[in-house]
DNA sequence: CAGATAGGCAACCATAGGGTTGCATTTGAG
DNA sequence: CTCAAATGCAACCCTATGGTTGCCTATCTG
């Protein structure tokens, strides 16, 4: 045994979602996507008022989530404005989607069995 | 804007997601889960078995995920059998859906006005 | 019991990651 | 033109993290 995933998962391109996860995986950054995602395209000054860390350390985040595509960022004028790039989101989701559907169908049948739904 | 987050997306416990990710961002923790989760239960000389890393390291990772809520351990004789844990896996996507919805929600309409959709 | 198999514990190492401070640069507003 | 606002760049700090090695413990199996 290697670790080899099964089909459905590796076809998935289920390692490229590793990155995705890590940006996703600090609580600043995830409060940053959740503010860019209801409030649309922001500056940084703006994103990082009412934060008790600084603009630097705002943008060293904001770096991280464009690396892993989550966010992209739009100049204008001499300020620079940040937006949600869904699509990397959609991707994480359906990726998490896959996991269980795979568990699912290894072990959904004995939980199905058990409940007693045909 | 104090990186408030909307209504919706707080109510989700959305901070409590972070670690959750976090645990999901390393490459070799997500193939544990995908192995894992296509094939139930394995012992750590199982999952190390075919990695080229140590079996300590393994073990590490697994840790990662266990504080992670994302796996569970039992002990079988001499040997610790882990197995996925899909209810954090379901919490980890339902917040990435509430995301997507959030999003939809706020610039959603504008899409659909361009895309010509009533 | 003896040996091998499965795992636990702890120290140690190197690098990445979150944050900061300090200063330079671009640009809108008077 | 001048100044303040909005960033960019870079060095620096400390801790967390991924990984290793070495050794000890538990537990099947013959």
């Amino acid at each position: 045994m290697s670790l080899r995933v099964s089909p459905p998962l590796r076809s998935a391109g289920f390692r490229n979602a590793a990155p995705v996860f890590a940006a996703l995986g600090d609580e600043t950054r995830l409060r940053l996507v959740a503010f860019l995602c209801s409030s649309g395209a922001k500056s940084i000054a703006q994103l990082t008022s009412g934060t008790d860390i600084t603009r630097q350390a705002v943008t060293k985040h904001l770096q991280v989530l464009a690396n892993a595509g989550l966010v992209r960022d739009v100049r204008a004028g001499r300020e620079r404005l940040w937006e949600l790039e869904p699509e990397r989101i959609e991707e994480a989701r359906r990726s998490l989607e896959l996991i269980e559907q795979q568990w699912d169908h290894a072990l959904g049948k004995l939980k199905r069995a058990v409940e007693g739904t045909p």
